[in-house]
DNA sequence: AATGGCAATTTAATATGATAAATTCACTCC
DNA sequence: GGAGTGAATTTATCATATTAAATTGCCATT
């Protein structure tokens, strides 16, 4: 079957789909290849037809296929290969590639400190207290061995900013202990918001010694309700810790008022 | 200057940059141009340089230039014209693209009711609290226009289908008068997920009149709030009515498993 | 019999040039 | 002076050829 997403020649009078929506071949092709996975249920692994197959079978010329081809991959949904059995691949499309897209999204968009810790605020608790019902013991050594980053004073203003990445780390292992897959990318993409503000503006640019020993003793305490399976007392650690750290990262936020995200990263 | 991103002949020893991700030209060149992006700090509506410009300047083929146009078209940022003064625009990523884009990661992930309300108990009372501070006049009428699409009881299945849709969007226009951008995104986007649900299964499937009921007096409690400026009240109600939902939810989810995603609509 | 390298094959990746479609803009005609 | 008309400009698509990458299998070496 397989007709071609629009019909080459001017002469037709109606189109024959109803949706249609990107009148340049490219992105109609790639749509209908997006169908097929979709009707077909192809798994990640399972291959396209080869290059060669979707020029005859679509009718399009290489040039477009290969757009097509683009389009999907940059969406992160295929990968290609060359050589013998090569060819495009479902893939699934990977969290940090997910994140990058979206933070396209936010580029001209002006996000806030506040912005951030708004929604960390209401979902980090909600992480921790869900995490207490299902946490394993390998998951708690993991997030032992990231707090043993900082667990000595920073030598130097770049160790300090080191530590507050590795402080991050430790957030982003929690996100990813979730069984809740919006909960966990959501966390995570927090995070990595934060990240890049860390890495980009100069944010703790003076040292604060009370802010690590304060940090290691909530994260002991979470990690002691975490293995306990204390809901609860989880949810009000991590609410008390994310409202002192927005008390303070509200303190300097002053300085930061826009251009911070980084259109980096998307392969 | 405008360096290529890969230099063309294999006899060069050392790469120059360092982060250099992607080893194929198109999505290199694609890093290149939003680096220029950045850099530059170009604005939706600026051009970008013309196709055989960019072929000098970049020095590699027009396929590749087009393909890595076609990643920057594929991810939002990018859209391009023909005729005279024509080229390719820098364009705000739309909040409906970067949902489409986000929604493929969720493709093979088995989201389910439970994964959605977790996140909207969490987060829709923060969001009408926070309305509750600067929503608008004009914005209140809004939502009563929208609320009349379910004053009158539904005469058919299809009816009530529709309704449900309409109350969904009553969120959906919640979520978009927020000043928080990733606040806003984020109830958006489980809107977003439910409706997919809905129309695709067929949850709901009998009706249930107090259902609506309850939804329109809830309402009705919830503009009173947002009107008298009482974030606490507008938080209050919301949260009773998102467990309420969920309950509701919850007990139906047992049909629903999986594959309910649809991958379309990225145009 | 296992292994290391070499060559052939397959497939995508890139390049080049020609033609088509869409848009703008100036110009003509009424 | 306004509507239509056609030339100019720019992207969109097509067609074909060449190059690069990855795999397979053969062969020699140990």
């Amino acid at each position: 079957m397989l007709s071609p997403a629009i019909t080459r020649s001017p002469d037709t009078t109606a189109p024959s789909s109803d949706k249609q929506r990107p009148r340049n071949r490219p992105q109609a092709i790639a749509e209908t290849i997006k169908d097929w996975i979709a009707d077909k249920g192809l798994q990640p692994g399972d291959r396209l037809p080869q290059e060669h197959q979707l020029i005859a079978d679509l009718g399009v010329s290489k040039g477009t296929v290969r757009e097509a081809l683009k389009v999907l991959e940059a969406q992160g949904l295929i990968r290609t290969r060359t050589g013998p059995g090569g060819g495009a691949f479902i893939t699934e499309v990977e969290r940090d590639h997910a994140a990058a897209l979206l933070a396209n999204h936010f580029f001209f968009k002006e996000i806030t400190i506040a912005n951030i810790y708004q929604l960390r605020i209401a979902l980090e608790p909600e992480l921790v207290a869900d995490l207490a019902q299902h946490i394993s013991e390998r998951e708690i050594d993991e997030l032992r061995s990231r707090m043993s980053a900082y667990t000595d004073p920073p030598a130097s203003m770049e160790e300090e900013r080191e530590q507050r990445v590795a402080e991050l780390d430790f957030h982003d292992a929690l996100a990813s202990f979730s069984r809740n897959p919006l909960l966990s990318f959501n966390c995570a993409f927090l995070v990595r918001l934060l990240k890049d503000l860390i890495v980009c503006k100069r944010i703790y640019a003076q040292p604060n010694p009370e802010l690590r020993v304060r940090g290691l003793t909530y994260q002991e305490q979470l990690i002691e309700a975490l293995k306990a399976g204390d809901s609860e007392t989880a949810r009000a650690v991590m609410q008390a810790h994310m409202r002192a750290a927005q008390r303070l990262m509200l303190a300097r936020e002053a300085e930061v008022t826009k251009g911070f995200l980084a259109l980096s990263g998307s392969g």
